[in-house]
DNA sequence: ATACCTGCAAAAGCTTTGCACCTAC
DNA sequence: GTAGGTGCAAAGCTTTTGCAGGTAT
């Protein structure tokens, strides 16, 4: 079984530490595209591929927390200081989320990995719903 | 808050059939990809677009589990008679699963819901990993 | 100087949709 | 006869990639 390799050498650059400080000042999962529009109206010179390339990067770090909402597109949100991972409740509309602390799924997927001789297992669970600020707005 | 509305009235077709009783017949989690080609391998004439339509309306009236890959891509899977809802680890290149049984994971979610104040609340758990059969093969 | 970073546009994937025709009920 | 099902090709979306030029070290 090869070891996983380690990360490539990562530069900084203006980009990168655009991506970082927005991302630092906000609370909710986004996408790559709402993250790039969000930078460029608080104008920035950025072009979406380079934030693509960029949140790649910082996954890859461990400087930013990636997920995949239900219709399939990958979502982010920097998950730096706050300990390590951790899972959330995630507002489908507004992409608000609130932390959950489970220790159990975590242990959960370890031993379920063992018992079926599963390796490189990870997991993935994310809770969706629609949160109390934007329920009020769809019934108007 | 709307109640959902109820699903629209099906018909039965040679189409739908083919998928269900193909599905039946499969362990693993397959694209929708996946599962045209394989039916057509089977000498069955089929669309694309109908794989597509069929397995929405089969996941609507839950005749048909659906998980959403590391990548973004969308999985199926007959889930009919071994009871209602339940989680899955899974070969991330075979698609083999196992079920794995887990009623905390089900109350965790209810839970931070209401405490949240969440409405339409889902959840997804989901254990991705390689099973021993690949990790062989991947040495070789 | 070299290796990484960027932007743009093109390309790639997966999925959805418009339209004309077919089929179950 | 009518509402739903089907195939094909076109279109939509998110994401990736090729390339030429810029930048950090």
């Amino acid at each position: 079984v090869p070891a996983p390799a380690q990360p490539k050498k990562k530069r900084n650059s203006r980009r990168r530490e655009r991506i970082v400080e927005f991302l630092q000042g906000i609370d909710p999962f986004l996408s790559s595209q709402a993250i790039h529009q969000m930078l460029k109206a608080r104008g920035a010179s950025m072009g979406l591929a380079t934030v693509y390339r960029q949140l790649e990067n910082l996954v890859e770090e461990g400087e930013v927390d990636s997920i995949i909402s239900p219709s399939g597109e990958k979502l982010f949100r920097h998950c730096g200081s706050d300990g390590g991972h951790h899972h959330h409740i995630i507002c489908k509309i507004c992409g608000a989320s609130q932390a959950i602390e489970d220790e159990e799924v975590e242990e959960m997927a370890e031993t379920a990995g063992k018992r079926y001789k599963y390796s490189e297992v990870s997991h993935s669970l994310e809770i969706f719903g629609i949160c109390e600020t934007c329920s009020r707005k769809r019934v108007r």
